[in-house]
DNA sequence: TCTCTGTGAGTGAGTGATTGCTCACTTTGC
DNA sequence: GCAAAGTGAGCAATCACTCACTCACAGAGA
């Protein structure tokens, strides 16, 4: 046999990088397999259909993120401090995987009725910890879904503001600013 | 004659549905020419394409907006009070119309290519007010790329979490949380 | 008042291109 | 020789768009 785990590795990143460039409904099979360079049948024994490859790169990698950042934030005492490694590790993503990241996002708007509400999350990560926080009495009570995204809305637009030449990379520079811009924006009395 | 206008005024209402319903392109001409009440080819009589339709209906909606905000930005003296009626019009602006604010956000990705950075653009719209704040010393010099999306990223994400479900209705209750957390976000120290 | 007529609005079956996907077949390597 | 991996012409479905045609109606002329 033919080493078909490597075949697959090549699906996967040359369908990323088409999917962030053209979008996926933009994207044919015939140019996922092109560019993979395999033929079109090929695509078809690694996965069921398009849609199962986007389903399959989406639902991993957001997952694998989520866990990332639960991790991270896991290991600090502080809220502020969880905050600063999650924004910390949000840049450093970013920076890193820049077509991986931009998938995720745009992939987002079209997976997101599929998404569920736990752990894998990565909205639902930072909710919950600022639900901590609140309750530990961190930060002044308020709900916990606005402060969610607004600390999500901090850390993805200056995002998308990167990848259409608004912001100067990299992204890591702001991490700071960022963390402290979300603190105070939650009320915290502990901010630099 | 028939009234052509009004066919046209029908076009465009039951394309912001559909295009917010099932993304631009999950909707198909004959969906369009249906949800109109007309046949396919009338579609063509109003518009050269499907694409000359959205970006129609983008650009048209889009540049009002920026002027909207830049008219009640310019009622206003200090930066603070810029701010707050910005924010106020955005989440007004999001109760009175969601189908076309939902749509603005989505057609923005596939738009912004075409997209100009001059007064008819609510992105520049704000960074310009920011600019102008830090040469008046009332908030800290700062990149105004990154503070500009900070702003918008306080703004947008909350937008989406009230698509989603993630945030109660309506927008406009957190007008002046919103605010306030831009204000801190940006360094400034005239806030409430 | 009544017909005639020019024209812009509206129609929908049809077209060619493209799409995601299939399957009978070949190649590869154990 | 066999099973897994790879192939690519071809299929059915769908798409945006076209075009020869009909319709509605305002104004002109009788």
């Amino acid at each position: 046999m033919r080493d078909a785990s490597e075949t697959r590795r090549k699906i996967q990143h040359e369908a990323l990088r088409l999917f962030v460039d053209r979008g996926v409904g933009g994207t044919t099979t015939r140019d996922l397999a092109q560019a993979a360079g395999i033929a079109e049948g090929t695509l078809y024994r690694h996965y069921e259909s398009k849609d199962a490859l986007v389903w399959d790169l989406f639902s991993t990698h957001y997952a694998t993120f989520a866990h990332r950042l639960t991790a991270r934030a896991s290991k600090c005492e502080t809220f502020a401090a969880k905050l600063a490694a999650i924004v910390a590790e949000f840049c450093r993503f970013f920076d890193a995987e820049p077509v991986l990241f931009r998938f995720l996002m745009l992939a987002q708007h079209q997976a997101l009725p599929r998404i569920t509400n736990d752990s894998d999350n990565p909205v639902e990560v930072v909710q919950t910890i600022i639900a901590t926080a609140i309750g530990r009495g961190e930060i002044p009570a308020q709900p916990t879904g606005l402060a969610a995204t607004m600390v999500l809305g901090l850390l993805l637009q200056p995002a998308i503001g990167l990848v259409y030449g608004r912001v100067e990379p990299p992204f890591s520079q702001y991490a700071e600013t960022i963390a402290t811009a979300c603190l105070k924006a939650l009320g915290s009395d502990h901010h630099a």
